[in-house]
DNA sequence: CAGTCCTCCTGTCGGC
DNA sequence: TGCCGACAGGAGGACT
């Protein structure tokens, strides 16, 4: 489900139901997800007050009145839900039974946040808060896709010389750090760059962006920027802490839309689908280049 | 180091 | 209807 849009959708749902409130109870209904939960962590969270929730590329991260941040990665099926913030509902809703794939259940406030995860690719641990730059998930991750953050010249000293495709270097997080599968194929469509093009060629020999490395940044930005707008992309689950669904999925030109005639009205191509670094990338072939 | 490929896990969907 | 393979929004780690 998740990429940057639909964190911040996440984000945006759960803030209101976390922020100034404190954990009052965790339940942990297995010991790992993708990795195994940190030593006592249930233990470490009760009591303590969220000061804030933040997003990180595709990470959540709350910060704690004791100086530590709980980092949350909802990998590929992961999902919020509130239930029960009406007071008068906590006899309620801590019995409400809870549905499979709930791993673990926050009680916050007089309400419950629960985590749903089919594939279990999500994760969560802990680490002080003073270090989180320094922590391996966010070591050598790079800026973010937002104005100010991004810019050509970044990507043209991060692709310089490389010989990756530029569908790959996009979704390295070290280069730019949010993108996924989706909004990838859709900023290389606005940009009109093949995914198939190395990303070194996207950069002047001097060292410079190409024309063409600016118009993708502008594309990246402007993708992410109305995807946030729409409140993500819901595809085969919702997106939002209250269950309401994304709209942007209507928005694409070629994410999952193979065989179709390509969105741009003056472009005869149709819509591909091929296999790069074993995931799906969807383009027209006729305007890409 | 750079680049490529596989893997973790469960659910769903299309084809035969 | 039932079975089976392909595929799904991510990213860490093991290869060459």
């Amino acid at each position: 489900m998740p990429e940057l849009p639909e964190v911040e959708t996440v984000r945006r749902g759960l803030a209101p139901a976390m922020e100034g409130r404190a954990f009052d109870r965790v339940e942990l209904r297995r010991p790992d997800l993708r990795f195994p939960l940190p030593q006592n962590f249930a233990a470490r969270l009760t009591g303590r007050t969220i000061k804030t929730l933040d997003r990180r590329a595709k990470y959540l991260v709350a910060r704690l009145d004791d100086g530590t941040a709980l980092i949350m990665h909802l990998g590929m099926s992961g999902a919020f839900r509130i239930e029960g913030a009406k007071p008068l509902a906590a006899l309620v809703h801590d019995t409400k039974k809870l549905a499979a794939h709930d791993h673990v259940v926050f009680s916050i406030g007089g309400a419950r946040v629960v985590y749903n995860d089919p594939r279990r690719f999500g994760f969560m641990t802990l680490s002080p808060e003073a270090t989180l730059d320094h922590h391996p998930h966010f070591r050598a991750m790079g800026p973010e896709p937002l104005p100010g953050a991004l810019t050509p010249m970044h990507l043209a000293t991060a692709f310089q010389n490389r010989k990756t495709p530029i569908k790959a270097a996009l979704l390295d997080q070290r280069n730019v750090a949010g993108l996924g599968n989706i909004y990838v194929c859709e900023a290389l469509w606005r940009a009109k760059i093949s995914p198939r093009r190395l990303a070194g060629s996207l950069v002047r020999q001097d060292g410079a962006p190409s024309k063409r490395l600016e118009a993708l940044t502008e594309a990246v930005l402007s993708v992410i920027a109305e995807a946030i707008e729409a409140g993500g992309s819901s595809l085969r689950d919702y997106v939002a802490a209250d269950g309401s669904m994304g709209r942007f999925q209507h928005g694409f030109a070629v994410y999952g839309r193979t065989g179709d005639p390509c969105a741009r009205v003056t472009c005869p191509g149709v819509v591909n689908r091929i296999v790069q670094s074993n995931r799906s990338t969807f383009f027209c072939p006729g305007c890409q280049r």
